[in-house]
DNA sequence: GGCGTGTTTTAGCCATGACTAACTTGGATT
DNA sequence: AATCCAAGTTAGTCATGGCTAAAACACGCC
């Protein structure tokens, strides 16, 4: 193995994850966007980006922004399998909740040796996704590609399956789950108001109008 | 609650528990000894002592050697609660072995939410031990007195169950393991050899003998 | 093509928690 | 009581990962 993303420091892991975030969300991964995300001061992100770059897990161009190196990418995905793992496994087997989930995972997934990854895995028979729909990177760290349709994509009078929804905000993610806006609930598509006004679906919770924008963070599939 | 273990850093949680420790097995509380147990240097000791009399977590007596405060009993009970909690857990649902147990929790006890902890409590029914017959703190942190009976206290022809084994060393769990003296099981005391000399039982693996000193270490009451 | 604005970086600082080298101190030995 | 040794402490250093204030840069606008 290339990496070893256990002897990398917390601080490290946690950026290395926001870098994989804002790149995989196809942004550019600048100062103030990565200080922005870590909840940190321009400079701070400044000196880390440095220090990535020293080890090697990113490409540092100053003034321009980095991006994940080879080793930098394993590294996220090995912190992001944790990450992921151990959000299946809190719902699944310790009943918490959609919303509580992830600031839990956040801290125990630099804790979470390789030995007990790999029993949670088996326990949970191989997951593939975790709570919230994302792709739960393999042993070898491939990742699943995602189906990019959104609630958007669909046309009225079409059901859908919601296979992905955002996973950090607890209040939104209460809020979809009131809803029975979660992932492997169906949705059927009442309409869409004009100028890009609203969605409304119609779940088993009952008709509820929700923001285009909210509509076009939430991935489904057809039935 | 005087204290919130949350926001003490994890190397003040830590010293807290060997302090703990050290105490709970009647010796003084030297910096050297505290040193031993951290795997640290003296200097660094000293510095963390001054720290924790600052916090007002010990009482510090230079060149005497540190005693937990109340606040400082407190912290430390919390770690060790999380962590027991966390051996009981990790045996009970995911199967790791006895030897393997402790240090796994020595990194996640430092990431456990008062949340997590409490649906760990519920879902194990409210354990009173962990898997070494250590006794669990329980919610308002009072700890059970546990029996001081050791397999030395025994006499030839006694049956006894063990109740509580050494926590820290690996190698000698497996091979406690091995001899099938763990907690639960039941021993008879088939002899002990003159002049200090060892102690043979008999357990489902069948007569062994064992160091009377480690006789000694391993707890037990009769049947 | 210069200028200003907002982003980025540099400079200098702090806290935490470790280290080695050198100095004190307490207590036992004589 | 003077001495000596081991244990404890002080002094000075380092790495990590934050911070603010000030300088440097990129880029759009005139």
């Amino acid at each position: 193995m290339s990496t070893q993303a256990a002897d990398l420091t917390v601080a490290v892991q946690d950026y290395l994850k926001a870098i994989y975030a804002l790149e995989s969300a196809g942004e550019r991964v600048t100062t103030s966007a990565l200080a922005a995300r870590m909840g940190v001061s321009a400079p701070s992100a400044t000196a880390m980006t440095k220090r990535l770059a020293e080890l090697g897990l990113v490409e540092r161009a100053p003034y321009r922004g980095v991006s994940l190196t080879e080793n930098g990418q394993l590294g996220a995905l090995e912190v992001l399998r944790h990450h992921r793992l151990l959000e299946r496994y809190l719902v699944d087997r310790l009943g918490l909740s959609l919303d509580q989930v992830h600031v839990e995972a956040d801290r125990l997934e630099h804790a979470l040796s390789e030995e007990l990854e790999a029993k949670i895995d088996v326990e949970l028979g191989f997951p593939t996704h975790d709570p919230h729909g994302d792709p739960i990177p393999d042993r070898e760290l491939r990742v699943a590609e995602g189906g990019r349709r959104t609630l958007c994509d669909f046309e009225v009078g079409d059901r859908a399956i919601v296979s992905r929804v955002p996973d950090v905000d607890p209040e939104l993610l209460r809020y979809l789950s009131e809803l029975g806006l979660v992932p492997g609930s169906e949705v059927d598509l009442v309409s869409f108001a004009p100028f890009g006004g609203p969605v409304t679906v119609q779940t088993k919770a009952g008709d509820h109008a929700i923001s285009r924008d909210l509509a076009g963070r939430i991935s489904a599939s057809s039935t």
